[in-house]
DNA sequence: CCGTCATGTAACATATGAAGTTACATGATC
DNA sequence: GATCATGTAACTTCATATGTTACATGACGG
């Protein structure tokens, strides 16, 4: 089962590094990230690691996007984020030798490819750069939307 | 990540109930599934309320399948093993109202669907019949290897 | 019936891994 | 060199899956 809560907490850091267009401090990002600024550091390495962020030390520093977003899909932040394969099953490192897991991996092996692969395709289907600005069209109608019962409460 | 080794487990105990002739009990299924008898029954009975194994007390009671291996499916034991959903993302019931994830699911919504669709597919063309089959081969070029060792030893 | 064997299930214990925390080192800017 | 920020190791929760114990329920065989 992908149930991957590191991703929609990610990207909402990053969501918030195309918005400022200064450094992002992990203190800042982990108000975002709903965290701290420790686990904040420890999930934007696996990015760095990536290049898709770049973070500098001292006085202005912080985290910044290293790549344009229009060139960052949700399948490398998937990735880089530890997402090494999507369907695995059973122990199979533990009993390689197991017949009955053999047979399976045998009977599903390919299945289990198709749909990691399927997902990832989807996945950098999406921009980083297409989401912000999904997302900026929500916030200006959910904006808009509380001004309106402000006016109607009047 | 879809990694459930419970489904390989089950499947140990299924193979084991279709080599018996007679009712399996959970002690025996235990040793299969290299795990205990409790726990056993807590995931039999998600089997059994799917009505794909049925289970019997007393003298002579234990485990049988409830129905032709040729019409059970690992589509219908991975979800009588439990997996609601393949792909979930994020904490959708904690924060509904989330505009980034509502982004993410407006984006990935379809995909989640289709990824899910698709494993559930492929798993759905596999019988437990044809599993035990190949299993059963597998057994038996096993034991002839075994056998040529043997005698190569000689 | 009554003893035995098996499942059913609640309650608790343990183990595993993710997430959070503390502490301190390193490097950059002022 | 004081301050601000990341880098990282070590430790502490926390959640969840799994294992365990204990006992109730029902079935069969005498």
């Amino acid at each position: 089962m992908i149930r991957d809560s590191r991703l929609s907490s990610v990207l909402h850091g990053l969501l918030h590094m195309i918005g400022a267009g200064e450094p992002v401090t992990s203190e800042q990002l982990a108000q975002a990230m709903a965290t701290n600024p420790v686990v904040v550091r420890r999930v934007m390495a696996g990015l760095r690691e990536q290049g898709l962020v770049h973070s500098e030390k001292g006085h202005g520093g912080g985290w910044t996007l290293a790549r344009d977003p229009a060139d960052i899909t949700l399948a490398d932040i998937y990735r880089a984020v530890g997402a090494p394969t999507i369907v695995a099953m059973g122990h199979r490192s533990e009993n390689p030798g197991c017949l009955v897991e053999q047979a399976v991996n045998d009977a599903l092996g390919d299945t289990f490819r198709e749909v990691e692969a399927l997902f990832l395709k989807r996945l950098g289907a999406v921009t980083l750069e297409a989401l912000a600005r999904d997302f900026k069209r929500r916030l200006a109608k959910h904006k808009q939307s509380l001004e309106d019962q402000i006016h109607a409460v009047k």
